[in-house]
DNA sequence: CGCCAGGCTTCTA
DNA sequence: TAGAAGCATGGC
């Protein structure tokens, strides 16, 4: 089992025994837009998401100190939030049975598929398309600025509900190009209840990508992002160039039969191995 | 400056 | 029904 022990200190919660948990590799492998890291050597980690802040202090070996959250508080959101109940270590060895997924998950063994808000990560790959990382954030952060309801230094992810009163015009200073009416066309979607987030639990992968792509600018890849990073679809396994390069390469057949329950988690360590040796993948 | 970005929609043959 | 063009903007 995944355990890992919680210290109350003056200054925040105190998690050891974290095991497979990289603040870099979870919070910076293009699943979610919104943590930076505060210092050079990327030890201590920021970000706004299920509508707190929260900064992670790397402290030693398996060690964090979560500032600005409490124990209940941690039980309730952040430790959902970052997968903590899934045990890695059980999930990669089950894996690596794979010569090809043994080799690509020793690049990224501290990988989470964080389980993000459905709604934020259907939005923020809505704004992924054609753009490049960097931009995204900025996007992204503009969106909760002009949107949001204010938090602890910053702003939560606009609601649907919000979005949908806001005109193409409101959205110009989001700088977000041909993006924008694919966000409203979702806001609207969302809030009025033509697309259900909440029956998407329910549904089969198929029903699932369907139903999200209703939402004008939702195709195949944005849809698979929503339901891998927002939804907990493990069975979503999002097909960009660098996914369809490394398949060429490393799986000309397909996936092995017993990976395919687990290909969403499967896709986190094979994208940050493709993005790790572009000259493999050529 | 030109190329390209975790794609999608629309147009064309 | 497949393949290319167009799309807004800015990072590098």
């Amino acid at each position: 089992m995944a355990a890992y022990t919680i210290k109350q200190q003056q200054n925040g919660l105190l998690i050891s025994g974290l095991q497979d948990f990289s603040l870099r590799e979870i919070l910076d492998c293009g699943q979610c837009f919104r943590w930076l890291p505060q210092d050079g050597d990327e030890t201590r980690w920021s970000g706004i998401a299920m509508g707190k802040r929260l900064e992670i202090q790397k402290m030693g070996e398996g060690e964090f100190l979560f500032l600005g959250t409490n124990q209940q508080e941690f039980e309730e959101i952040w430790a959902d939030y970052f997968d903590l109940q899934t045990d890695y270590a059980a999930l990669k060895s089950a894996l690596c049975c794979d010569p090809v997924m043994a080799e690509a998950t020793t690049y990224a063994p501290g990988i989470r598929v964080l389980r993000q808000n459905g709604w934020e990560a259907l939005c923020t790959f809505i704004i992924s398309q054609n753009n490049n990382i960097k931009r995204i954030r900025g996007i992204v952060e503009r969106l909760c600025e002009c949107f949001g309801e204010p938090v602890d230094g910053g702003f939560d992810f606009p609601t649907a509900e919000r979005l949908s009163q806001a005109t193409l015009e409101d959205l110009a200073p989001l700088r977000s190009g041909f993006r924008a009416k694919y966000l409203l066309d979702a806001a609207k979607k969302v809030s009025s209840g033509v697309v259900d987030l909440s029956a998407i639990p329910s549904m089969t992968y198929e029903e699932a990508q369907a139903h999200l792509r209703q939402i004008n600018g939702v195709g195949p890849k944005v849809a698979d992002c929503a339901l891998l990073f927002g939804f907990y679809r493990l069975d979503a396994f999002p097909m960009d160039v660098w996914m369809k390069r490394a398949m060429a390469t490393l799986y000309p057949d397909g996936l092995p039969e017993n990976i395919l329950p687990y290909r969403g988690i499967a896709q986190q360590y094979l994208f940050h191995y493709a993005r790790m040796h572009p000259e493999l993948f050529e």
